[in-house]
DNA sequence: TCATATTGCAATTTATATTTGACATTTAGC
DNA sequence: GCTAAATGTCAAATATAAATTGCAATATGA
């Protein structure tokens, strides 16, 4: 599909301002750390399912979460 | 992952709401007829890129078209 | 210094999103 | 009724998200 869209995200900064570990958000969203880590640098397109379920856990909306490059 | 979780949509709404069919908004967003239909049947977990296209595309924000069941 | 927690990264495997191609069903207009 | 467009759905293949394991690097505190 659309492989050259990139997605920028704020995971890094949200899951800091509440005091996680990598490794506690991923318990939280039932993901492996390394999941959190490869959002964390952008490194590839995460499910909507996963998406929302860190929107609940961060307490922010999706649309403050996650944005396509050149988007906003 | 979290297999559990069930993501609902609007996609069809706003889909039907812009005139489009499944086939035209598979090929704005570049996938198949097959994937837009999944998704609005909720039959899957479509990935924050193709969410984030949808979005454009449709004109709505990523919040107004996904939610979690039980959330909103 | 030493020990531990945290994160980054890479290879491999597993689960699933998405494609492809095909055929059935529905819907709307003639 | 007929026809064609739009949609539903299925099976098989491919692409990629996510898991798993392991190890290195960095930070932090005793």
């Amino acid at each position: 599909m659309n492989s050259e869209h990139i997605v920028h995200n704020r995971i890094k900064i949200a899951r800091v301002e509440k005091g996680y570990t990598q490794q506690e958000l991923a318990d939280l969203v039932e993901v492996t750390r390394q999941t959190i880590g490869l959002i964390e640098s952008e490194k590839y397109n995460p499910t909507i399912v996963l998406c929302l379920s860190l929107s609940q856990v961060l307490d922010k909306r999706l649309d403050e979460l996650f944005w396509l490059e050149g988007g906003k």
